[in-house]
Parts: structure tokens; sequence; C-alpha cells
DNA sequence: TGTACATCAGTGAACGCGCGTTCACTGATGTAC
DNA sequence: TGTACATCAGTGAACGCGCGTTCACTGATGTAC
């Protein structure tokens, strides 16, 4: 059943989405090219006319930029924006929904193991976040500002991950809380 | 070919080395079971001889307490301490070093998709740390040392995640140091 | 614009393969006398 | 202390099962005239 050009590439986008979806909600070894069909609503057969192989389609779900709620704080009074994004970040809300959080907190530690073309792809995501944290953090020189973003994303993503890992939600909150108290000082 | 019972313990004791340090090298779902028991020198067949199940295996790797550097940092001068401890963990050769390295950096996003009985493993070393970090990092009240001491952890363990990830030398000793600079201030 | 044919997106069965787990067996250890 | 037997740690083949991947096929789309 052949379809049109437009729907074949809208289909397309569908697998990465939902690629993009599942892998941070099970990681990239917890689901299967089958079940990724099937949540884009297709069979698993079709999967190679789109992709190379499973590697392929996961380093395509890590560079898709599914929707990123951090640049809407940059249109806030300056002196908010870091601690709009720290406190959004640091939620409850985002521990719990690993599916549309951040892609660094949910496969972080897994991506040192995949291969290049998946690694390459995180790198560049990475990139954007830090750029984007430098035009929010204070510091004297630009130096300084870049330390800052740097520091700041790793607490933030250590910290959501830890929150996540931990299995007490009391212990879970507080490392929310501590995390985000000190990083809105940045 | 039965074996004495103090062998039989130091080849379960064996297996559980074994498994910590290949999990943290390549995730839960990285390695097998018969891996695992090839790596303590043994055949897969006599796993659930010592085990229920690969699961409680995991729990017991992540409870199993490896080589911990940081209480050696605990007999240094009290100002040193935190840096000692800081500056140790955030080098290129802990980055490079996943085997033996730090559980939560490297197993991290991984235990949140993981069942109860790793999860509970794995807080109790979480809580372990934390009062490991209380203890040396600076801060008025109590209330204040532990909230410097889980965000000291959060920024910890993400900044060597982030470092892992990265697949560009430069961004990733570039993430090591600024952590490390920010961090070793606490 | 209409027709005939080639193309190809998607289907579903099938493939090897490796995994976690089970089991009958082996033979040295542990124990009862 | 020595002997006979029960125990059981470890072995290696076997089991389902699910995975990534392949392939012959289908039928609507795209195209040439």
């Amino acid at each position: 059943m052949r379809v049109t050009r437009e729907q074949a590439a809208a289909n397309r986008e569908r697998v990465v989405e939902a690629a993009s979806m599942l892998f941070r909600r099970h990681g990239f070894d917890g689901v299967g090219v089958a079940d990724i069909m099937n949540a884009a609503g297709l069979t698993h057969g079709g999967f190679y006319g789109h992709f190379a192989s499973k590697e392929d389609l996961a380093a395509e779900a890590c560079a898709h930029s599914h929707a990123d709620p951090w640049p809407a704080w940059m249109e806030a009074p300056p002196e908010q924006r870091l601690a709009g994004i720290v406190r959004s970040y640091l939620t409850p809300h985002h521990r719990d929904n690993r599916t549309g959080g951040c892609l660094f907190a949910a496969l972080g530690s897994d991506v040192g193991r995949q291969p290049r073309s998946v690694r390459r792809a995180f790198t560049k995501r990475v990139r954007a976040k830090i750029d984007l944290l430098r035009a929010v953090v204070s510091g004297r020189s630009a130096a300084a500002r870049r330390e800052r973003a740097l520091a700041t994303l790793a607490g933030l993503v250590g910290a959501l991950i830890l929150s996540r890992a931990v299995d007490d939600r009391a212990l879970s909150d507080e490392i929310l809380e501590a995390a985000a108290a000190t990083l809105e000082r940045s």
C-alpha cells in the first residue's frame, strides 16, 4: 500500500518522534524497533525503508529537536531567566515525566556507551544548551560565564538523574530543591 | 564438581565483583549472565545456585562496596577535603575508566528504569555519599551543609556523565574543569 | 485530461542469534557411623 | 582415624522467547504517453 510522498515523510517524522519519546522513557535497549513502529502507527517491516539501522534511528532521535521550554525564558526579564530555567527544570513533574523531558537526564549515562553517531548527535544538543545557558548566567568575563554555564548544566542534569534514580520520594524532592536553590544563584 | 564452602563463598563474591565492574562498564542490558560468570572464571549454569535472577545480582552489585577513594580524603586537613574529593573525582582518568569508577555516574540514568530492588540498593549508596559530603562542605547550619552536599553530589555526577557522553575531548575536559572549579568552592 | 504501466511505502512472515533460565548430570566435599 | 554414603557447587546442553534484520508481496501513487 504505497502512500503519498508527503504522507511517507510525515510517517518518518512520526517514527523519529515516537523513538525520541520511547528511548527517553525506556532507554535504547529497552525499546524494540517493532515497539517504535507500532507507536507511530506502522508495522515493523517498513522500518528499513526509512532508516539504515536501529542505531541510525537512535542518532536521529537524539538530534530531533523536541519541544524545548527553555527558549521561552529568554523573553523574561534578564534577572529572572536563570531562576526560571532552573526552577522549571528541577520539578517533581519533570522528574516523573521522562517521556517528554530532558534528553541528557533521560539517557546521559547510556550515551557514553553508544556508537559514535549517537554521541555526535547528543553532543550537538549539549552545545546548544550550553550556548543558551551562557546567555543567562552571571559573570564578569565571557570565560567566567561559560564556566558557570557548564557547571550549571552539570548540576541540573546530575540532580534530575539522581532524583529519578533514588527510591525515596522525600530524598528525591530534597535533591531537586537543594540543587535548584544552589543553581538559581549562578 | 563440588567445591568447599569457603571456595563457593569466594566464587560468589567474585561473581558480584565481576558484575559490579561489567555493569558499570556496559550497563545492565549490555552484559549477559554468561559474560559475568565467565569473567568470574565459572560457567553460566551455576548462576542460579547463587542468585535468584539477574535482577537479584544487579541489586547486589549496586550494594557491593567496591574500592572507594573518598574516605581517604577525610584524613587530609579539613580545608583540603572537599577540593581533594572534587579534584580527584573530576579527572580525565575517572572519565575514561567506567569499570572501576563511580556507580552513580556509570549507571545513574539506567537505575531510574530498574526494578525496586536495584533502586533500593542504589539509594543506600547515595545516602552514604551524601553523609560523607555533609562532613566536608562548608556552611553555617547543618541544613545549609546538607543542601550543599546534595548540590555538590549532583554537580559531580552530572559533570562526569556529560563528560563521558560528549564526543569531543576538548569539550569533555572543559566540563570537568568548569565543574571542578565551581564545586571545590562549595 | 485519460490511460497503462512502473515505482515503491508499507505489510507480515521468516531468519538467525543471543539472551535469561532450567535441568540432568558429575564428582569432590561433608557427614554419619 | 577410616569408610560409606548423601549432599550439593559447578557443568554444559537445552528451552523459549524477543530481538534486529531480511524479503517476497501488495496495491496505491507517480509518470510517460
